[in-house]
DNA sequence: GAACTTTGTCATCGC
DNA sequence: ATGCGATGACAAAGT
């Protein structure tokens, strides 16, 4: 500052006498520059709409394991044959993913047999669940409940092994043995937890409700009851942040186009009616509207036209160039658009746009000069260097300076006989001309990667509302499968005789759900302890 | 007149 | 070593 002003004092000195000689002819910006003026509110609201995730859920599914549950026969509780055969052979849980991978596949498992049970079965099962199976039942001796049956109600909940394992006999407790194909499914399906938790209704009178649905699942209810409710608390805030209903599907089709990037029209550089134009419309029409009038000025004091070509990228039409290139949208989706401005190193004036000429005069001194002194059209500023040049008479324009290159600039040089002092002013001119583009450059460059960034922030913020929207989808699916399990065990634990046809109390007994994978019927006292695999294979 | 923006300039860095 | 572009920082002018 200090250096300016002590410059701008000598200036005043040395140039003095000849201000109003200078042409500080209005920057055109003056009149027509105004839409550059605004950046544009590109920051608009992230778009909040998604697109619709498929709410299908459990397409893969185990169908093997579902087979093997359902042999389709009376069957069932087979005491000679040992392990009751529960055989959802799900995959081991390796990951939560996987986890939840399985949920799909058991909840379409049971979908299907659901719909199965009501086409066809429900008549069947109510006939044979009466019906006492010869086949004894996995029944623990102790709770005198021999003879349990599961009839048909196997081949139609396929959960539940029919081949009913008749457990051991010297654990002190009755148990039945519902199913148990391998050890592998069930078990490692729900994370190894005891299905005793998950299958022990608090009342089984019959008729399932929400109480015992609570507490019929443990796992389930964990699983949902906290990880899941949680994230459906998130979704819900994600929506309550500003998901618009009405904008799912336009930002819906637009992530079926592909565009991903795609610009709110109001955010369009060239969007008229907005005031606050994108930045990148702000440079180019500072491109081509602020200076390209002062090309043409140039042009027509340029006779010689040395600058024109001299230095490329420099032509009058460069300004057009750009102004049009970055009108258009597609500029702003992609990385050329960056690439372009990164490497287009002539967007921001054209060669005589700052110097056409000694009395030519850019910048923005020509409101001030408008005010103060509007005869002169002196601008202090801008037009120092011209005016030293003038004083210290250089034979070529500032214009030439600056934008020529360094060979061509340095024969300019040699052609004149010029002083020490003229070298130094050409230098400097020089100097502070092309770091003046440099620095235009600079701050365009800068706008432009804050508008990348920002339609980087809206393309990521889609795809987090569409990721929330499929976590709810499968929240939703995980609430069904709890539900449809609950009424799977239910029917079940109420198809079950013991040895006198009589149901059991489901106050009193439930079914478990061993390590191993069969299903036991066990009494609730039992319930929670849990069911050790390797002792109840002893026992067979 | 304060606050903010725009613009030019300088110093510095890295190529 | 030199030139040159890029960029942060600063200040003046403008809004």
């Amino acid at each position: 500052m200090c250096r300016w002003d002590a410059w701008k004092s000598q200036q005043d000195i040395d140039l003095g006498a000849g201000r109003e000689v200078f042409d500080y002819s209005c920057r055109q910006k003056d009149g027509d520059e105004e839409p550059e003026k605004s950046h544009g509110d590109w920051r608009s609201t992230a778009l909040q709409g998604t697109a619709q995730v498929d709410g299908e859920t459990g397409e893969s599914v185990p169908a093997q394991a579902l087979d093997s549950a359902l042999p389709g026969t009376n069957d069932t509780v087979n005491s000679t044959s040992q392990t009751a055969v529960l055989p959802p052979e799900l995959p081991s849980p390796e990951s939560p993913l996987d986890l939840e991978q399985q949920w799909q596949d058991l909840l379409s498992l049971m979908e299907l047999q659901v719909s199965s049970a009501s086409s066809h079965g429900s008549d069947d099962l109510a006939t044979n669940y009466t019906q006492p199976q010869t086949t004894a039942t996995a029944i623990n001796q102790n709770v005198s409940l021999h003879d349990a049956t599961l009839p048909q109600c196997a081949a139609d909940f396929p959960l539940f092994n029919p081949h009913l394992e008749n457990p051991s006999t010297d654990s002190g407790h009755s148990l039945l043995r519902l199913a148990s194909t391998n050890s592998t499914n069930f078990d490692t399906t729900f994370g190894s937890t005891n299905f005793t938790g998950m299958l022990f209704p608090p009342h089984m009178n019959g008729t399932s409700n929400e109480t015992s649905s609570s507490s019929l699942l443990d796992p389930l209810s964990s699983l949902l009851d906290e990880a899941m409710l949680d994230e459906i608390s998130l979704m819900d805030l994600a929506m309550e942040e500003g998901f618009d209903p009405m904008e799912a599907s336009q930002i819906e089709e637009e992530l079926d186009s592909d565009s991903g990037l795609s610009l709110d029209s109001s955010r369009s550089p060239i969007s008229p009616s907005s005031s606050e134009s994108s930045s990148s419309s702000l440079f180019y029409e500072e491109g081509a509207v602020g200076y390209s009038s002062e090309s043409e000025s140039n042009d027509s004091e340029e006779a010689d036209g040395v600058i024109e070509g001299a230095v490329g990228g420099y032509q009058p039409e460069y300004s057009k160039f750009c102004r049009m290139s970055y009108q258009d949208p597609s500029h702003f989706h992609s990385l050329p658009f960056l690439e372009q401005i990164n490497h287009n190193h002539t967007y921001n004036l054209p060669p005589g746009a700052l110097f056409s000429n000694q009395y030519q005069q850019p910048g923005p001194g020509k409101k001030m000069h408008l005010k103060e002194k509007p005869a002169s059209h002196i601008d202090v500023h801008l037009g120092r260097d011209e005016r030293r040049a003038q004083t210290l008479k250089i034979p070529f324009t500032n214009d030439k300076i600056i934008n020529l290159p360094v060979d061509e600039f340095n024969e300019l040089l040699s052609k004149h006989h010029l002083t020490e002092a003229q070298l130094t002013l050409i230098r400097d001119i020089r100097r502070r001309g092309k770091n003046k583009l440099a620095a235009q450059n600079c701050r365009k460059r800068k706008l432009d990667t804050i508008v990348h960034l920002d339609q980087e922030v809206e393309h990521l913020n889609r795809q987090k509302t569409k990721l929330l929207k499929e976590k709810v989808e499968f929240v939703k699916s995980l609430r069904q499968m709890k539900q449809k399990l609950q009424d799977l065990y239910q029917q079940v634990f109420d198809s079950l005789r013991d040895e006198h046809g009589r149901p059991y109390s489901p106050t009193q007994y439930a079914l478990q759900y061993a390590n191993d994978g069969s299903v036991l019927v066990m009494p609730r006292a039992l319930a929670t302890q849990r069911v050790r695999p390797d002792k109840k294979n002893k026992k067979k």
